[in-house]
Formats: C-alpha cells, structure tokens, sequence
DNA sequence: CTGTACACGTGATCC
DNA sequence: TGGATCACGTGTACA
C-alpha cells in the first residue's frame, strides 16, 4: 500500500503552476484543526494521561474505553457486596496531621448525615494548614463525591459538602465511620461526640 | 507562526545531503505507522462506525465513551432505587434543569485574577475523578491558602475560590502560571485560552 | 472540473 | 548533539 513506490516519473498531470494550490491548502488546513480538535477533546474526558503524545492520547483512550467496558460488565454481573472496605485502610496514608496538635479550645463541630442518596457533611473546627486538602482526600478515599461544597477558613475552618456514593460503600460505611475518619483526618484523637 | 514568511531561500542547514535524512524519514514513516494503528485499534473497539473518516473515527470514539460513562453512572444508581420516590419529587421543583445536555461540548473557564491581597480563581470545566483532589492540591502546591470557596459538581466541575497566598517565596507567582498550572491539573493539555 | 481525504517528505522545535 | 514529535505544503486518488 505506502510501498506502491515504484514506478519514478508519471508526471502526467502538471496542470497547476499557479493559483490552484491554494485551495486545497486551506482545506486541509482545516482538515488538520478539526482533527487536533477532536483529539483534544478526547484527550480532555480521559482521566489518565500518561504524556501529551498523540499516540500516547489515543492508546490512553484505547485503555481507558477498555477499562470502562469491564467496569460495566462487573457492575452487572456483579450482584452486590462484593466490595471490600479496604478503601478505608487508604484514609490514613496522606498527611498525617498528628493528634497532638488538636486544639481543645472550642468543642469542634461534626456531622454527618444521609438524605436520600446524598451525603450531607458539616464542619467546623480549628483551622490547621493542609486541612482542607487532607479532608477533600479523605472524602476521595471514602468513596464519597462531592457535589456541592461550601468553604471557609477566615477564622475558623467551616465545610459544609452534599455528597453522593461514588461506589457502592452505602451499605457498608455508617455515617458515623465517615464521621469518626473525618474527625481523625482534622487532627484529633479519640471518638467525636 | 505558518507565515513566519521572511527567509526566503536561506538554507543555512544544508548539513544533509546525503545519509540524514533516511534517518528522520524513517522516524516519521514509523511514528506515522503507529499512529494509525492506534488509530485502527480505536475503531475496532467503538461499534458505532458512522464514516471510516479519522475525523469520524475520533468523533465516534468519545461519543461512545460519554455512553459508557453515562451507563456506568446509570447502573451504579439503579443499585439502590428505593430513594428514588423522593427524588422524583425533589426534581419536580425544577423541572427547568434541561434533562437532555449530554452532548453539549463548551470550552472549559479558568480565570485567576488578583484582588489586593486575594487570588480569585474560577474555574468551570468537565467533571472527572479525583479532579477536586488534585484542584486543592494544585492550589496548596502553589503556596494559595484557600479562603472561601464555592463548589459545585451537578453537570460539569465548577468551583470559585478566594485565595490568600500562604508563603512568600511563592509571591513571584503570576496569574498566568496559576491558571496554566490549574489547566494542565484538570487534564487538558496546552494552553488555556 | 470541484471538493474531500490521506500519505508523504521536510523544516522546526523540544528535551 | 541526536532522537522524537509536530505542523506544514504538496501530490494524488476517489467521490
């Protein structure tokens, strides 16, 4: 196919030498932008990206569709419960925020509550750098994600967070363990409440 | 940049003629062979074939991507239907919320401005997983303490900020960086605007 | 004859 | 310095 090669000089056509060129240039100028375009895009709703390669983007998306499709196939032959909890045991990798630091001073404040399928979270607790980022990943490791977040830090740090399951921890999670990871991901010992 | 025009006839390089360029010729011919395999590979796995265009090909792909997406959050959902009387009622009040605008492609909004002493930063995109996380985590990597902040995640990923900034010997942080720095975070790739 | 779409070789650019 | 990747303009085949 690319190795039609042989055969040197037809040349039987030669009837430009001017003004036709420039038509099929722009065109395939065109041409070009719309399939860089295409490939940002695809490139934009794949969540892995190993490098900016144009084969790297497109093999990404290959794994990436392949990866969806056994997702799929394991949602639905999947009855249920087949889930372990090991997630949780993930919580305590990041940061770190050592117990003896909690502040005593005022009695921090939290909840955690179900509404139908949200999650409803609230905050407010000393402010403590990292904490926003440690608590954003712990709900990340929780398997709980964010759909609606309030945020403040002017004095203390308040965060109030509508969540909804990401995968099927439901049944499994109490609000109570989500509140008792959280209360230890801010820093404190012990129980809350 | 395609009109970079002037030099007319330079060839200041003319170290080839001989022996170089079957090096990069060949380079090429290979990259272009990978790229179209990657690129057969892609249609091999997408079912719905509208055109054998590469432009349609791609087009194709991340339409059939968005569906597996769509019908993994619709499987995930349909585990626990019992809330869903509820939810019913609860979207009858808005019913105003278009129930159809999967295929609505807008380009993605990052803004970062200063005000005074504060770093507004805003920020409208896709939504994907993990992107909060590594949001928060870009800004506290950049040395911005988050003050304030509004997050929403309903149809695509929105979040507005207010921003101190932590330490000092990330003052020289421009606006531009900060954005450029949020806009490769969320996965896109070049430049933002 | 008019577009459209692809492969090709080459110069430029970035590690 | 090379090796790898990209954008570009062009030739050409197919509708």
């Amino acid at each position: 196919m690319a190795i039609s090669a042989n055969v040197g000089e037809k040349k039987n056509k030669v009837r430009k030498l001017e003004g036709q060129p420039s038509k099929n240039l722009m065109a395939e100028r065109r041409r070009r932008k719309r399939l860089n375009d295409r490939l940002s895009m695809l490139r934009s709703i794949v969540p892995k990206i190993s490098k900016m390669d144009r084969t790297s983007i497109l093999g990404d998306a290959i794994d990436y569709m392949k990866e969806l499709l056994e997702k799929i196939h394991t949602l639905r032959e999947d009855d249920n419960v087949k889930d372990e909890i090991k997630d949780i045991k993930f919580v305590g990798n990041f940061k770190e925020l050592k117990p003896n630091e909690a502040l005593v001073k005022k009695p921090p404040k939290f909840e955690v509550e179900r509404r139908n399928v949200d999650t409803r979270i609230e905050i407010c607790c000393a402010a403590k750098p990292g904490l926003l980022l440690s608590t954003v990943s712990t709900l990340e490791a929780l398997g709980l994600d964010v759909q609606q977040c309030v945020i403040s830090c002017f004095s203390d740090f308040s965060l109030q967070a509508s969540c909804s399951e990401a995968r099927e921890h439901r049944t499994i999670l109490s609000c109570e363990d989500v509140k008792q990871t959280l209360f230890k991901t801010a820093g404190y010992g012990g129980r809350c409440l």
